[in-house]
DNA sequence: CTGAAAGCGCTAACAG
DNA sequence: CTGTTAGCGCTTTCAG
């Protein structure tokens, strides 16, 4: 076979490649591409010129491992496709551009196993910190990230002990305050709809916390519907069209999520049901989705952007500064927003 | 300052522990963690144990420096929060899965710088394939890719050159189908409402092969409307009531994506405005919420999953059996659904 | 089946 | 300002 006809690297370039190229020593060469220690301007450009000659690119596999430092954060997520953790990473990707990190995501699927062994990928790179969504993990897990010796945020929910720092809402609470609010419109026959996923702790949480505060009420829900699968948009009709056929006294629908709730209200709309005079409703995270909705859902924000950016800072600021205590904890405040379907009645 | 209360591990384990812990060489701790080669049961097992008893964690960068190989696959997007890439992300992870790689996802934010530096960071982690949205690159990007010496697929878009491989749809001739399809339903009067993203090179495309194919009729876009930015649901019934307000013939919309003609359809239908009667609507991509509007929409699905799974299939195959050709090309076939909103007048 | 030796490509630490 | 010397923690290769 004849020689390869152009350039189509065979062996990746390495430091030394650049170093012949340039006639200067390695370890230059190496200053030079990270812009450490002192280098003479004329030095720098022969490098420079060289390396970008030749299409250098650096090999960080070793030298992470020469450095012992790897600027990679970890991001544990069960999810990509629900619109809430799209807009934690945003928060994250704003406070790390202006950091040496960068963020890696690896997903869950709300499934402990595969929880588990996205962590066990990522330690075994080396990561500067772990932000994870949640607080409910494997034993195993709990070990791992306690044994990593590196900053851990477990985000999104506070209501429970941290392994390290902790950055969220508490999801009990924002049931509690949803309960409160529907109470005091006047509503008396509510009814659940949410999603069949018992390893979603906080949509768990968050029930949980409003059936103890409508409970402080002596009130009780009336009807539930759980889904699994499928267009939430579509479910959010389905479920309530059943809701309201099986349980016609029902005044309130509690949604677990923004997007089932925006299908129930579609819904309605269609039936000609009176919103929010004859049925209220409210569902909970405040998607941008909502603002084009013929009518605004009543919704609670998840606070996912500020989510992201303290979480980010906790880890930058820990990276920056060795020796910082941790156990940091950041609960935010949910806000409601009633919108159109959660009024006085 | 006393000594740390217990666990919290200064210094990460190393192969090293393991085998002392063990009693066994470095070398067998390290077949035995990586079930390569023979070990004898008994010595397997007192590994594992003392491995899992210390929790250790293996250290890939040390790893990939030794054996030269990394089972990492760069996926480089625009994008995570549009419902599309999500998608494609899923059919890459299908079948990755099944094998020992695994993606890392970068997100340019439709930014030509940003993805060159989001290519310069992954390729410095030397990944053994990568996956790319799009056809169109800086110059130094591309150079990048082709000194790589990886598999490269460049994914979404057929219309063009590749570097390497490339799996996608035509977005000229989607147009051109969703132009002929309006056509031949009898409409005349077209608006076409989209994105102003000068980089968006495929919904550009499509914007092409729509209008060449309704001018090979005679026919030009009696109006057009662009936006940027804000909740696309909210911004599809703006522009529709104002296209519809200024240019009160139009008989047909096209929509740029499905989540601007959900608003569009939402607004029609809030206006009494007959849909398909009145104006027909068609979007694109066939995103799964549409099926939980009142109408269904017209749209096109652009055949992510299958994006994704035949991306991360010839990356996986060149990965396992070395000396394959490259150079593949999968050009999918993306489907019309005329939904509700697309009938013959 | 098990071990010893020799690097992978880079950077820390120390000379000049 | 620039170069030299040792490794980083693992795997490859070659001997038992």
């Amino acid at each position: 076979m004849p020689e390869q006809p152009s350039t189509p690297a065979r062996r990746p370039l390495t430091l030394r490649d650049v170093s012949e190229a340039s006639g200067v020593s390695e370890m230059t060469v190496s200053r030079v591409l990270r812009n450490r220690g002192d280098v003479s301007q004329a030095t720098r450009e022969k490098v420079l010129a060289a390396a970008k000659d030749l299409g250098y690119v650096p090999n960080k596999i070793a030298g992470a491992l020469a450095s012992q430092r790897v600027n990679l954060v970890a991001v544990i997520i069960p999810s990509l496709s629900n619109m809430v953790f799209p807009e934690v990473m945003t928060g994250i990707n704003e406070v790390l551009d202006e950091t040496p990190l960068q963020p890696v995501v690896g997903v869950t699927q709300y499934d402990p196993e595969r929880e588990e062994k996205v962590l066990y990928e990522m330690l075994s790179w080396r990561p500067s910190g772990v932000i994870i969504a949640g607080l409910e993990h494997s034993e195993n897990a709990k070990a791992m990230l306690r044994a990593a010796g590196i900053p851990v945020v477990e985000i999104m929910d506070t209501d429970g002990p941290a392994i390290d720092a902790c950055v969220g809402i508490s999801h009990r609470r924002a049931g509690r305050m949803m309960a409160q609010a529907i109470l005091k419109a006047g509503y008396r026959n509510i009814g659940f709809l949410g999603t069949k996923m018992p390893l979603d702790h906080r949509a768990r949480k968050r029930f949980e916390g409003f059936t103890e505060a409508l409970a402080k009420e002596g009130i009780e829900i009336m009807d539930r519907e759980f889904y699994k699968g499928g267009s939430a948009l579509a479910k959010g009709r389905e479920m309530t069209e059943a809701m309201l056929e099986r349980t016609p006294e029902i005044d309130f629908l509690y949604y677990s999520n923004d997007m089932i709730g925006a299908g129930g209200l579609l819904y309605c709309l269609d039936k000609g049901i009176a919103v929010p005079g004859q049925v209220g409703l409210a569902g909970f995270n405040g998607v941008e989705l909502l603002e084009g909705l013929p009518r605004r859902l009543a919704t609670m924000d998840a606070c996912r952007l500020e989510i992201g950016r303290a979480a980010a800072q906790i880890i930058a600021d820990r990276a920056a500064e060795a020796g910082l205590a941790g156990g940091e904890r950041v609960e935010l405040a949910p806000k409601i927003e009633a919108g159109d379907t959660l009024k006085r009645r």
